[in-house]
DNA sequence: GAGTATGTTATATG
DNA sequence: GCATATAACATACT
């Protein structure tokens, strides 16, 4: 699930849970989603501080502590949190926290690609995961400069989280189709026109997913996301999309729509 | 069994 | 050391 859109909605979740309020007993139910630092550590380092507030920088969330100090949760690819009244049997729960109001948040990651921390400052985190801008926070002229300044293909690009942060596999086949641009094109054979449609139509749809709950269903059929599907077809020209790996991961493109732009040397 | 999955990172290569 | 490419991580499902 979680791409910007998706730990956006979690980011909301999460500060209406716990802003302005104290954790209490914390739970630890696999410790192998602990990233550098133990059980035991991370109990001491949670319990009794009270949360200022949940941000998220990309996909990743940071609940800031009243030391300034940082509880960061990733959600991987199949994390999720969830908030309950009450402690949770689940299957794929991996940690707990009770909060001040009598709630529970719950992480739960099947796959446990996803990861808790604790850092002593926003700043510390976001150098150790070397972060780049927001993707719904940077300009386009920075959005240009940043994309442009390397030569592998633009999808690898736009999933590079120190390049820009939040966009995700789904989520740049959907802008690569509105600009029509092929994913293998170098990025820094792009067009200024080209890459500022790319940064258009992330806002565009980063936006909307986020307003639609992330809903593919409710977005118009216009968008690729709406029947990401192989089999199904191009809202554009009626093609039956086709799949390339770049860069290992899988990306639906339209063959007539989104041509390769830049010959390969 | 093979292949695939919404993410990140350690390791290899040039 | 840097930019880029690829394998690996844990688990479930088709």
């Amino acid at each position: 699930m979680p791409e910007l859109p998706e730990v956006e909605i979690v980011r909301r979740r999460m500060h209406e849970a716990m802003a302005c309020r104290r954790i209490g007993q914390v739970t630890v139910h696999d410790e192998a989603i602990l990233e550098g630092i133990s059980s035991t550590a991370i109990v001491l380092k949670l319990k009794g501080r009270s949360v200022e507030e949940v941000l998220r920088r990309g996909k990743q969330l940071m609940c800031v502590l009243d030391d300034r100090s940082v509880l960061a949760v990733h959600l991987g690819m199949t994390g999720d949190v969830q908030v309950h009244d009450h402690p949770l049997e689940h299957r794929h729960l991996r940690f707990s926290m009770k909060i001040s109001n009598g709630t529970w948040v719950h992480f739960i990651d099947q796959r446990k690609f996803g990861a808790v921390g604790h850092y002593m400052s926003q700043e510390a985190l976001l150098a150790a995961k070397r972060l780049g801008p927001d993707a719904l926070a940077i300009s386009e002229k920075e959005f240009s400069g940043r994309v442009s300044s390397h030569r592998k293909a633009i999808k690898t690009t736009l999933l590079d989280q120190s390049v820009l942060a939040g966009v995700g596999n789904l989520y740049s086949d959907e802008m690569l189709f509105q600009c029509r641009i092929h994913p293998e094109t170098k990025a820094d054979s792009l067009s200024s026109r080209q890459l500022k449609c790319l940064h258009c139509a992330m806002l565009d749809i980063l936006q909307r997913s986020i307003e639609n709950g992330s809903d593919f269903e409710l977005l118009d059929n216009k968008y690729l996301l709406h029947d990401r599907r192989s089999g199904s077809k191009c809202p554009r020209c009626a093609s039956v999309w086709t799949t390339v790996s770049v860069n290992g991961r899988t990306s639906f493109i339209c063959p007539r729509c989104q041509k390769v732009a830049s010959p390969r040397s």
